[in-house]
DNA sequence: CGAGTTTGACCTGCGC
DNA sequence: GCGCAGGTCAAACTCG
């Protein structure tokens, strides 16, 4: 599985946005695209990769002050509430940003769409979550090549793990849904911890809010069993354990990744 | 005083 | 070409 990780499942190598510029100069001046059409395709889909959480968060707001800066809201058409516009402020460079909005149908529910490679290194909680969405948009990707289908259900274990996980490539923006506001079976029979029973999250796991697509994740050891379970060491949050063995718990944590491994689409 | 947030203006893509 | 909506910028403001 190691060589696996190496081999073709860094995210950055998998995702070239890695290489992009920021959003902005990239709309501005899009690359050239003299690979041929299948790269350009392939590099066009991977600028635009997105990967959505949603979850449900009842306060106001998310505690995700670690690595995100504020830099926009606007009122969406058929949302009363606003979307909040962050980007990365571990590097000036970084071309990663993120959007916060409430589903108008359910306001406990927030969606975070996170957009674009980290291009510096990330703490190991970070890496870790990172992984994980990073993962879905390696299926999204690898999935839009071969299938035009719109919104189909992964038949990986993530489904099973993540929730009711969907790819939808409408309006030509690939984006991968990681839905965490239902409980799936496996969680509720499994986890009888007081934190099983508060799945309905009061603030996100830090490393939800602080990595995606970390093109240095593929180099972390935090695919072992005890990886998941440190992340509130290495953010010095204690919430960040707890919501971390809340959504995966380290035994399933590390089957998902191990699993995942062994359908050969991530590591 | 520096870092982060707010908010109105501006830019850009897209549909008609 | 025009208007709308989403996304970004940047000056003003807030807070520790």
């Amino acid at each position: 599985s190691d060589s696996s990780a190496d081999d073709d499942a860094a995210p950055g190598h998998q995702l070239p946005a890695a290489a992009c510029p920021p959003a902005t100069k990239a709309r501005k001046s899009p690359g050239a695209g003299v690979d041929g059409a299948d790269d350009e395709v392939l590099q066009q889909q991977a600028k635009k990769a997105r990967v959505s959480v949603r979850v449900k968060c009842d306060t106001p707001t998310v505690r995700s002050r670690i690595q995100w800066r504020k830099y926009g809201q606007k009122i969406s058409k058929g949302n009363p509430c606003p979307r909040a516009y962050y980007r990365c402020t571990v590097a000036p460079s970084c071309p990663v940003r993120k959007q916060v909005q409430r589903c108008a149908d359910d306001m406990s529910i927030l969606i975070t769409t996170y957009e674009g490679t980290h291009s510096h290194p990330l703490p190991p909680a970070a890496a870790a979550m990172a992984s994980t969405t990073s993962a879905a948009a390696s299926m999204l990707l690898a999935g839009s090549s071969s299938s035009s289908s719109h919104g189909h259900h992964l038949p990986f274990p993530s489904a099973g793990l993540l929730g009711p996980t969907t790819i939808s490539t409408i309006a030509s923006c690939p984006t991968v849904t990681l839905d965490l506001t239902a409980p799936h079976s496996l969680m509720q029979q499994q986890y009888q911890s007081p934190y099983a029973a508060g799945y309905e999250s009061k603030a996100l796991p830090a490393a939800w809010s602080s990595g995606y697509l970390a093109p240095y994740a593929g180099g972390l050891p935090y695919y072992g069993k005890s990886s998941l379970p440190a992340m509130g060491q290495h953010f010095g949050l204690g919430m960040a354990t707890t919501r971390a063995e809340q959504l995966y718990g380290a035994a399933h944590s590390s089957s998902y990744l191990q699993r995942t491994s062994s359908v050969g689409v991530v590591h």
